[in-house]
DNA sequence: TGTACATCAGTGAACGCGCGTTCACTGATGTAC
DNA sequence: TGTACATCAGTGAACGCGCGTTCACTGATGTAC
């Protein structure tokens, strides 16, 4: 078998990791397949050897953030040994509602950045999202004892606040207005982690 | 000067309404100039009487919001005078979160169902984006008397969970998440109203 | 160890379609007389 | 009041472009001998 089956692996990582920074930035439509395929390195016609569609792809680029998020690559990157779930929870929200990450849109979370482009694609698209959703709820609901019963009502509201929060200062071309947006949602999502009845 | 300008006046509100619930159901790029103008009871080559570009007609159906959303038409129709600033505001929020509106995307507010394309149409459609907010945002600063000194901070939450749980709730097909995500949402914004300092 | 071979990841040209936009036209309408 | 006329809202065919997708191919690679 010439080329592994670890090397087609790279090479499809690689194109998923271009669509998703790219396809965040821009949305589904402006980005094309070429665009995509460039960017990883490779030309247009190959695509076909990887995935069956343009929205197959997409699908995938949206799945990807839940283990490709900036936070995700922050942990992997130090090699410190994972904090406590209330700090983390405490860590993703500042970074999530960050001017850093608000000025770097291929590290955006396709629920904000892509939400338009969820209903286009259909069902799996939107399971895919769904998938997204989870994630964000169930690492802010580990920030509470497993005891609590509202506490996935307040990890929900803290998605809800950071989704928000992030959709309206992408839209806004008035960075004060941003900011503050922005610093008022975190401070109440951070109120909402520390309120542990 | 044959035609008068009210008729042509119409004839472009007709475009802007049917725009403005189409591009709000599928997005920018899935609908396409056809779509509209026959939605609107015209044929393709008309357009150019009326818009200089899809993306100018854009803007304005973003803008259309404002004047034409679901809780301004009722308020229209039902023609009781108009009720004080804080019922007001508390029927909006019960309304922007409902199961009802969620089941019309037609009626849905630009900032949840279009976000991705304020990106796209360059800085004229961040500033139509920008003064939805800010009708929103003002909309709820009213419920606040005016020596309120947080009351901007709450009125901005107020919009950030209603444009958050909307934004989640479009975007899954989890249906039981959706309604949590919606009435957990609806209840903090109201609680937000009732904290009248 | 060296070589012939089969595989299939990657190439790049081509196809067909739908879209935004343009343009020459038509015919309904308000107005001047 | 009735009519000829000029206007311009609306029509529908045409253009050109970019895109998703297909396809015949090429050449780098791992393996069998």
């Amino acid at each position: 078998m010439p080329y592994t089956a670890a090397h087609k692996a790279q090479t499809r990582e690689r194109i998923v990791d271009a669509a998703r920074s790219m396809f965040n930035r821009r949305g589904f439509d402006a980005v094309s397949i070429q665009d995509i395929m460039s960017h990883a390195g490779l030309t247009r016609g190959g695509f076909y050897n990887h995935f069956a569609s343009k929205t197959d792809l997409f699908i995938e680029a949206v799945v990807s953030y839940i283990s490709n998020s900036p936070m995700h690559r922050r942990m992997r990157e130090s090699k410190k040994p994972m904090p406590a779930p209330l700090i983390f929870a405490r860590r993703v929200i500042d970074l999530y509602l960050s001017d850093e990450i608000l000025a770097n849109p291929d590290d955006h979370c396709p629920l904000y950045a892509l939400p338009s482009d969820a209903t286009h694609a259909g069902d799996k698209s939107r399971e895919a999202y769904t998938a997204v959703i989870h994630s964000l709820e169930g690492l802010f609901r580990n920030a509470y004892p497993p005891g609590d019963r509202d506490g996935s009502r307040k990890a929900q509201l803290i998605v809800s606040l950071c989704v928000g929060g992030m959709v309206l200062a992408r839209t806004t071309n008035d960075s004060a207005l941003s900011k503050s947006i922005r610093s008022a949602s975190r401070r109440q999502a951070l109120a909402l982690l520390d309120d542990q009845s």
